[in-house]
DNA sequence: CTGTTAGCGCATTCAT
DNA sequence: ATGAATGCGCTAACAG
């Protein structure tokens, strides 16, 4: 049960001046006495006085709150895009309200709610794997709140974006692949619906084209990220005669499951088959043999997605604009490949 | 720039009722005709109405919110824990907000405070490494926000705690490793700060005891969990004469970083030396050798956590119950020892 | 520099 | 079952 809570009303009695003047000298206003403030401030210590924060937002038109949303907390790599999201955000003069969908649509329905619940003042968002209906989205538009997608982001909103460069980056991993000899590369990917996905799968399919392979459907497949399900597609390619020398795969995670599978069977990495992940996530280098893999620029993702999303908010709605900052990537060859 | 937000107000004039009839319809108050609830609530689907927030918690004295604290989000298991935290928060009708404290004191007090600013009704918190200092947490209990620790508690407060058995785990891991034939066994251990690296130790120590092993203070060092200097602390031990034949590791992470450098310098695993680590990451199958460690209920840890903090909410402050809710772990020997 | 006044959007008395 | 009135804590005109 919680107790009174001090207001400026009671700062202001004690002092016997009014509420005005206090929150004045509490928010750094120009005019005030500096006896004053010193006083207010003294007394607002000694009570331990704190801005209630509903008060404070719902006098405001701007709550100075960014939310941001996130698919998942399984990987590190959103926890880490939201530790420099927040970073970035707390710089800039604002609060961060973090969201996590849990892979799950309604969930991003729900969170999207949420933040327009809590007047954010502008939203990050990166979508789950099932998101392929974009309604609650629009709503952001409709009220006048500006939205930037990073990662996972989509083609029928119009808004900035923050991406890595997928397309080249898997081109990288993928002519890196040939040039140390490997002849038949598979390529294991996610759920078509992201886009993330489809631009690496691009990249796969360009860097094969520019070293005359010819393109097989068959070696492409598509699971839904879920890592129980990777043998499956992994006994897949392995029943193929001949079997492919090399697999680029669509993230770290998935590809160190692949890794530990082809140990478990005895087939060596990289001799019968190289492996290539995508993401340069912490269990690369945990892995045995270290993962080869395409590192992204976390931290400069957070930020400028924040930097874009507080350029948008301070913009008039009508001026929004909507380009896409694609960041470079990094090939980091390890003993996988 | 936002537009114009769609309030009671402009629902009630639309419909020629009172906002006060809006406001019941919306929040599912008995007292409203049947009809008219229909209408309210048809319309404000179409307006898509979102209530304000900061307006009904500025009404009501609770904000069915609760506030979460974690230390750092680099391993994946705080997030694993918030997102637990979460579910159990919404099945409990309450809202989660999420602040991290990146491993560092002033931060943690400003989490603390903003906690209060936005009037949670109650906060989990987990200390960073360096909070040796607790007034910011007296805080809470001065305003009448119940408080409960979880994973990084600490004694100089009164209040619920949710851990898991760090001695049992440790007991368990260290008389593993004496029945699998080590005879000196190290232990590298976190800041004498956290509660959790003490209780593992004391785990240690009294495993040793039980089967007679003098105990040697050399062989366990403390470090502040900055795995850039676990190389350090690592040769320190290599340096011995002899050197030890196992070495328990405070975390995971930890031991999978000894693993490397011990791989590096063709130390055989676990022949030469068998490393244990407490967690159960998910970066230990990833590792090579699989690394034996104490798996701790995380999932368990999360709900347990909201549920005794929702109790306390409920229940009036001069009934506070502070005892510690310990869970129990279990420990997973893989290839490392 | 300071006090007065008027809301922000909503829930909640108290009337009717 | 509904409406009118009040106030949550604060900021922001508007006067002085």
């Amino acid at each position: 049960m919680k107790k009174h809570q001090v207001t400026i009303i009671d700062i202001a009695r004690q002092l016997g001046i009014s509420k005005s003047t206090v929150s004045r000298a509490l928010s750094c206003h120009p005019n005030v006495h500096e006896q004053t403030r010193i006083k207010v401030l003294k007394l607002a210590e000694e009570f331990e006085y704190q801005r209630n924060m509903f008060s404070v937002n719902l006098t405001r038109k701007a709550t100075h709150t960014i939310g941001i949303i996130v698919p998942e907390f399984n990987r590190s790599f959103f926890p880490q895009v939201i530790k420099s999201a927040q970073e970035a955000a707390k710089d800039a003069g604002y609060n961060l309200i973090i969201a996590q969908s849990d892979e799950n649509y309604q969930t991003e329905v729900t969170n999207a709610k949420l933040m327009l619940q809590y007047q954010v003042d502008g939203v990050l968002i990166s979508l789950t794997k099932e998101t392929n209906n974009f309604d609650h989205l629009k709503q952001f538009e409709r009220r006048g709140v500006p939205i930037v997608f990073f990662n996972r982001v989509c083609d029928q909103i119009i808004a900035p974006k923050v991406i890595v460069d997928d397309y080249e980056g898997a081109f990288a991993a993928v002519e890196h692949l040939i040039e140390t000899g490997k002849k038949k590369i598979a390529h294991l990917t996610g759920p078509e619906t992201l886009k993330v996905c489809n631009n690496r799968k691009r990249g796969y399919f360009d860097a094969l084209k520019k070293y005359d392979i010819p393109i097989d459907e068959e070696l492409v497949l598509h699971y839904d990220l879920n890592l129980a399900q990777v043998r499956i597609y992994l006994n897949h390619f392995l029943a193929m005669d001949p079997r492919p020398d090399a697999l680029f795969c669509v993230n770290d995670p998935t590809a160190v499951e692949v890794i530990k599978l082809l140990k478990a069977k005895g087939i060596k990495i990289p001799e019968e088959i190289a492996v290539v992940g995508f993401s340069n996530d912490l269990v690369s280098t945990f892995i045995e043999p270290q993962l080869t893999t395409v590192e992204q620029p976390i931290d400069q993702l957070g930020r400028t997605a924040v930097a874009l999303l507080v350029d948008q908010i301070n913009r008039d709605i009508a001026n929004w604009k909507a380009h896409t900052v694609v960041l470079k990537t990094n090939l980091i060859i390890r003993a996988s490949s």
